[in-house]
DNA sequence: ATTGAAATGCCACAGTGTGGCGTTTGCTCC
DNA sequence: GGAGCAAACGCCACACTGTGGCATTTCAAT
């Protein structure tokens, strides 16, 4: 569960709201009419925000789309510091993804899962989400290097690309209960992958 | 050497000086002034064409800066075309990567490394040269796969993550005789990355 | 209740990218 | 070499994204 700490004043909450809501309606509104299709304003109409609050809460058209990810990507940090590092790093990276994919709730995965599909269908939100990977492996790295060798750097990207596969193979049925077992196939194949034979 | 087939005719020549030469004023102009910080209007102003003849000859901003990338992975392309696939596939795909950066010439290297450089500097390039090389890796998958597995995804992944790394390891000198040296260590590593430990 | 800070809304502007349309340029056929 | 034709070009206007200034509202705190 990604528990929300409740904040105190009342301000904030209204806030947080406004966030949400429009996080959610850009997910259902640009599923619908399509993510390049559908101007911002489409947005601002439907939550009846202006822009100006609007880009007080988020970089970018890309970004409110893209805050299911995002959010994944946060809490999968959050695992990995409260996770000690023993054993092949490979498998520390994919049973933090494992512990993360399990924390997530319902809501969670009924905005992920179009959010994936809408990543799938715009080359805009693809670049987005790509680069926020990119930032994540640095932030993953800062967190496991001592010292920053190329043996480490690849291994991040191994793991990220493992992830954006299992991805993939979830993506068809979205089923929650189904991730899990998708993320362990695709870290199970990076082996046999990396000696594939033509 | 990339070798252009010297179009018959004149005004095919002019179409492809022109692209040439807003390509490599883009890459000195974004240099020297920052990608974000140059308008597109400065580099049309400079080479002296109007907005719509720029967007006849190029997509984007980004895609006029990152022409030297897409240069290469265009003859990428044709390099693995020609490469009959036997063996380990991660090592046809790193051989074809060594052929092609053998092909290139000085003129492109004098373009590309200041082009990794922008890369390296703007967020907007770098979700560009991502998303291309996400374009790439399906059509490398176009031509190695009889079927979609998701080992051969998780190859090609590994492959492309491998050159990126050994990009970043050739960045600081950007010595063309070094390039080899770096994709070599780079995929070398590839196993060892796989299973470093804590 | 008053005061101060934070959030909002409105407005204007820079920059990117697209489409229409008339004009120029170079190719081709006579 | 001239006429006709298609492609490329330049100019103009427009939609959309993102930013900054400034007045106004709203909540918090005393």
């Amino acid at each position: 569960m990604t528990t929300a700490p409740q904040p105190a004043t009342l301000r904030e909450r209204k806030k947080q709201r406004t966030r949400r809501v429009l996080a959610e309606t850009a997910v259902t509104l640009f599923t619908e009419r399509g993510f390049d299709e559908t101007p911002l304003d489409a947005l601002l109409d439907e939550v009846e925000v202006s822009r100006r609050t609007f880009f007080r809460n988020f970089r970018s058209k890309e970004d409110v789309a893209l805050t299911a990810l995002k959010q994944l990507w946060s809490a999968y940090l959050d695992v990995l510091d409260e996770t000690p590092k023993s054993g092949r790093l490979v498998d520390v990276l994919r049973d933090a993804m494992l512990a993360t994919v399990e924390r997530m709730d319902g809501d969670w995965y009924r905005r992920f899962a179009p959010t994936l599909r809408l990543v799938a269908r715009s080359a805009a939100l693809e670049g987005h989400s790509l680069r926020h990977c990119a930032e994540m492996q640095t932030r993953i790295a800062d967190r496991l290097g001592t010292a920053d060798s190329l043996e480490l750097r690849l291994l991040i990207e191994f793991a990220v690309a493992a992830w954006r596969c299992a991805l993939d193979e979830w993506l068809p049925d979205c089923d929650p209960g189904e991730l899990p077992a998708c993320v362990r196939r695709a870290f199970a194949s990076m082996d046999a992958g990396l000696h594939l034979e033509a």
